[in-house]
DNA sequence: AATGAATGAGTCTTCATTCAT
DNA sequence: GATGAATGAAGACTCATTCAT
């Protein structure tokens, strides 16, 4: 087995991930992930024990993924107006870069869920709200500086966080994938926009156009 | 038929949408929709071909309404930034008002469709698609007066409607009832982001308390 | 429809007796039991919510069916050992009788359970456990009045009754039907082995001869 | 390998037999048996070429048990009465000595069998058959030469035969391991119980009390 | 001897839909 | 208009078994 070559487990997300995407969870069964796969049902019960637990998995690595491009741009020590910019676009370059994973997470936000839960879905979940709590409360963070300093407006924060994500996970509904330029202006557009939606006027200019 | 009865059809359609926002379109049977009627798999099947045609039904009230309360605000004779501040806010209201209806639009907003389509169906789908781009053109009818005029930034217009747009659906994921202040302080808060998602700085100080 | 005609349930029941009683439970599916009914899965899953369901329902009928052929010897009054003897006597007569329910009864002794319990079928449960309790009581109250009587043996009564029960369950694993007479002579000599089971011996003459 | 080690065989077959005796049979999967072992399913298949000839080594070896407890009283130069009581106390003593093993064979007393059969599980059903005739001989024995002697009722062997060792089964279905005195006594209860189901009433005196 | 991956056939169950009444 | 029975297609999940290592 070459180096570059996946393992099972992930190359299963990844068609498991496409499909869902593309058709809906609901709408994909697990025989469909398995001909896309070029294998049998069997493959992907021998290492998920449940569609649940596909679906957790890739819950789960959607939320690592966006966490691991946007920490940085948290750690920098940058003003909290510049900082939310940048965290806002490494979001939706988040978004667009690994489509399918977050497509599910979004289809999965209404609480999921028909009745039987293996053990190991629950853990899932558990970890999936951990790190999703510490996702937003990265931006919570932010905003509150940027609060404190007067640089932002001050407004409900649950529903500042839960709005402006929102409106940062749009590109999830129409983003075909063309070329990294026009992904790039998308990011960038909507990160102003994010900006604009949480700062005071005055504050915006130092950062409106981002590649000064 | 007694003035305050709603007849068979209104009701069907408030219950299937009770039931689709509650456990996903996919995840609620005829049967479970009957069973909060009161009733049987039948008298649903009187009133609507399939299952499909239901959740068109849907969509397509859901449209309308919100068409109904947002078009007064674009019929004003307002300028750009204090119409799209209105707009948005209607938005959020209908949101809220009827939330069991949007839901299911914002769930099947990923386009779906299984296989097999009625004709009533293809033709609820078709009124869908036309009033849907009716009032997206009302937006994107505001925003360029808005750019015409100099109060709004010079933004990508599809990108921009379809973002602000998904954030203001946003309470749609998290809204509870608890009371009417409560919602209209929500709605002024998301009217408020939207606008600053789209306008220059100094445009909106002049709209920021809408009833002053 | 005739009036000699049974309805749907029974006769899935009986349907579904028969082929647990020939291939056991496990080994029959659904369909198995559909395809002997000249019908589709769909038709029993209509009138049963699933399989547990239905072997309870089978459970259920075959100890009613036993009480009720048991209950008037119980009601009559005899002195314990004849009236033993006839109660035994009439438990083959109804093993042998309705063989494809009780055989059932046997098998899922062991305390079955898979994991799911519907709900009607845990009530079923109780009620079985109810039945059955009954039909133990009687044995156990003509024994406790046998050994009173100094008729009975003076044992402990929770063995002897699961004991000869059991040794007058037998026929359930061999008796294939081939006349009455026959059936009628297992049912005497079985009665007989049940009587000198629990009995002293100088009482058991009085009744040792049934046909006397 | 230290003697008090048990090698693979033996320890899997324990386990098979528990597992067994607990779920059943068919609720059993290789799975859970290796679980149980703390080992996979391809040691189990190491040793025994499938779950048939699994479950008919373990009803050989309960089998063999009984066979080996039961003997030696056979063997013994007593009176038809004497011998038989002692013969059933034995089997009692071997039913709930190896309680798991035995459960198994009551549970597959139906004889089903799926479809595919090994050679070895053709071999081995064909010993086991081999080992329960000799076994069910001796007691037919005993029963004639009782008949003969006048000490037992003149019935129709074959049920006798089937109809008491069926009560012998009992605790198997409700044994629960407290003491070994509990056990004897039951085993007594039982055997006393046998001899009266098939002896002439005179004649149960003599032995009523086996260690007199 | 033992493991982990993979298979494929089968089983229970659900559900949209149709139809006679 | 409305109901209850019935269907058939599909889907999630299980499991005995095989095989390369």
């Amino acid at each position: 087995m070459s180096l570059g070559a996946k393992s099972a487990k992930p190359r299963i997300l990844d068609a498991a991930a496409t499909a869902f995407a593309t058709h809906g969870v609901d709408q994909t069964s697990i025989d469909n992930i398995a001909q896309a796969l070029g294998a049998t049902k069997g493959k992907i019960y021998h290492h998920f024990g449940s569609k649940g637990e596909l679906v957790c998995a890739i819950r789960k690595h959607s939320v690592q993924l966006t966490l691991d491009r946007v920490s940085p741009y948290f750690e920098a020590d940058t003003p909290p107006p510049k900082k939310f910019h940048a965290m806002a676009e490494a979001h939706v370059v988040a978004m667009i870069s690994e489509l399918a994973y977050h497509r599910v997470v979004v289809e999965e936000m209404r609480g999921s869920g028909t009745g039987s839960v293996t053990d190991s879905e629950r853990q899932l979940r558990l970890e999936i709200t951990a790190l999703q709590s510490e996702y937003e409360d990265m931006f919570r963070s932010v905003l509150a500086a940027g609060i404190a300093s007067g640089a932002f407006r001050d407004q409900d924060l649950s529903v500042t966080v839960r709005s402006f994500l929102m409106m940062l996970h749009a590109p999830i509904y129409w983003y075909q994938p063309r070329g990294p330029q026009n992904s790039q202006a998308i990011a960038t557009q909507l990160a102003d926009m994010a900006l604009g939606a949480v700062a005071f006027p005055h504050t915006k200019n130092s950062v409106a156009t981002p590649g000064e």
